[in-house]
DNA sequence: ACAATTACATAAATTACTTAGGTATATTAA
DNA sequence: TTAATATACCTAAGTAATTTATGTAATTGT
């Protein structure tokens, strides 16, 4: 099958914007999204609350809520086999791009190598 | 919305085959992605047919049925505004894979170029 | 002769995304 | 000061498309 790259996507980026901020709630996630892609992707809450919902319930991820002001955050941080999970999911990516450079670029051949995912 | 990769990458995947081979047939589709990945990608017969059939009622591709012994293989084909989606999807799909480098690899910086997208 | 491969196809079930809506506080603009 | 926008969470209905499971039929391999 066609790897499902919506939900790996979804996913991964999740786990690898945790990877690097340690902690950050939902709505931050959408915020960091757009701004590190100058606005050209965004995810959708509809999209972003079930997946974070799901990683957690996965045992991928744990919550803390914190007072900001008048308000609560739900802060998500990785668990430590969310840890792994990343990792993994990271790999998985890396590889499944490869081979769509593979079947979109025959013949650029030796290095159509993309800068490794951390 | 973090664009739909999914239907995306197949029916970019398909067009550019097409583009390159000019005319196959779905099962040949199918044993192409399979060869060009060593096996790692495999695309299913039950998302395949369909693709094809919503990518030549929307009159991206032709149709031609040919002969093979003793069956019907049926040869499909880019139609001119095919040839132009073809390219456009290509962009696209060129385009969601660097903003995916940004959200994946940060720091890379300069030059997390992909190999142009032909 | 039987199993696997080639070649097409569709349907039920599943998945998960988009769209749309809801609640509530805080901030900015008019 | 009040209205609109932004922040911050959430869920549900509708939609879309994939996976899984079959089905048919000819051909090739064992």
């Amino acid at each position: 099958m066609l790897i499902n790259l919506d939900y790996r996507v979804l996913s991964t980026i999740i786990l690898k914007l945790l990877k690097d901020q340690d902690e950050m709630y939902g709505y931050e996630i959408v915020q960091k999204v757009k701004e590190l892609t100058q606005n050209q992707l965004q995810i959708n809450e509809g999209a972003l609350y079930p997946a974070l919902h799901k990683l957690e319930a996965a045992g991928m991820l744990m919550v803390e809520y914190k007072q900001y002001q008048n308000r609560v955050r739900k802060y998500y941080r990785l668990t430590e086999e969310g840890t792994k999970e990343t990792q993994s999911q990271l790999d998985d990516l890396r590889a499944f791009m490869q081979q769509l450079q593979q079947l979109l670029n025959p013949g650029t051949g030796t290095d159509t190598t993309l800068a490794p995912l951390q």
